[in-house]
DNA sequence: TATTGTTATACTCTATAACTATA
DNA sequence: TATAGTTATAGAGTATAACAATA
């Protein structure tokens, strides 16, 4: 068919984009798998550590670990559940908040600059392509 | 601007899709780090130990534990450059190219899967952002 | 002397197994 | 008994520092 083409060419277009992408986060202080679980928070409010661990994909003794590194920096608060003494509630600090806007700002910073760059045309394939590309990613 | 629309929102589904898609390997006897260095050898046909560790940006020491691994595996060859003998010259071997072959046929199974039951319209979409996101990718 | 690669050692992230506290 | 989380311990992967071999 003519309208077809190289699955294995977009596939690898993606990935070198979220590299380059990646790359442009200059300020390392914190893991990858640290700044997952403050997007997470940031997402549902509050978690509990399995919740969080169960997300990120890790086994619950990585997640005590990652979350113990991440109170200790002051960025996410840690209080046993009021309605099950088991359960550790995880929610944000006021840093932790500043520093997932601050991440956010350096990680769009790159990408909305060479966006500027383009063609009207070109920013609107991005554009359509954005919304196939969410439904690829949750099938 | 009308036609101006969020770079965080595609930079993220740009990310996660990548994400995706990498989740989506399921022979996992290789790490990342010796996937990298046998793409590289199929790019370049043979390279010495301290350009591929310039390639994967790490440092000549994890470079030496990596090539290590994959020699003891079958995947490469390792002998001394007949030019300088300080350096060391990698090439893949024909289990080298075997693996990566079917590396790459797994990670496009899924996605050429997820193309296929798209419309026409949308593939179309991908194919002209395709070209847009690789010239974002190497700038 | 400078360059190429290796060895010694340590740190981070992750995992499994065994344990404690609570339901 | 079952569940939520922690502690003990080990395995990958990476780094820096010190070293050996070669140019």
């Amino acid at each position: 068919m003519t309208t077809d083409f190289d699955a294995h060419e977009l596939r690898v277009v993606v990935q070198r984009l979220a590299r380059r992408i990646r790359a442009e986060r200059s300020d390392e202080t914190l893991s990858d798998s640290q700044l997952g679980v403050l997007f997470q928070l940031e997402l549902h409010g509050e978690r509990t550590l399995g919740e969080l661990a169960d997300n990120e994909r890790v086994t619950p003794p990585s997640m005590t670990r990652t979350v113990g590194a991440l109170v200790e920096a002051g960025f996410i608060a840690k209080e046993t559940s009021p309605t099950d003494a088991r359960k550790v509630r995880l929610t944000l600090t006021t840093a932790g908040l500043a520093v997932i806007a601050e991440t956010r700002r350096q990680r769009d910073a790159w990408f909305s600059q060479r966006l500027d760059e383009l063609e009207s045309t070109e920013r609107r394939s991005l554009e359509a392509a954005a919304n196939i590309m969410q439904k690829l990613a949750d099938s």
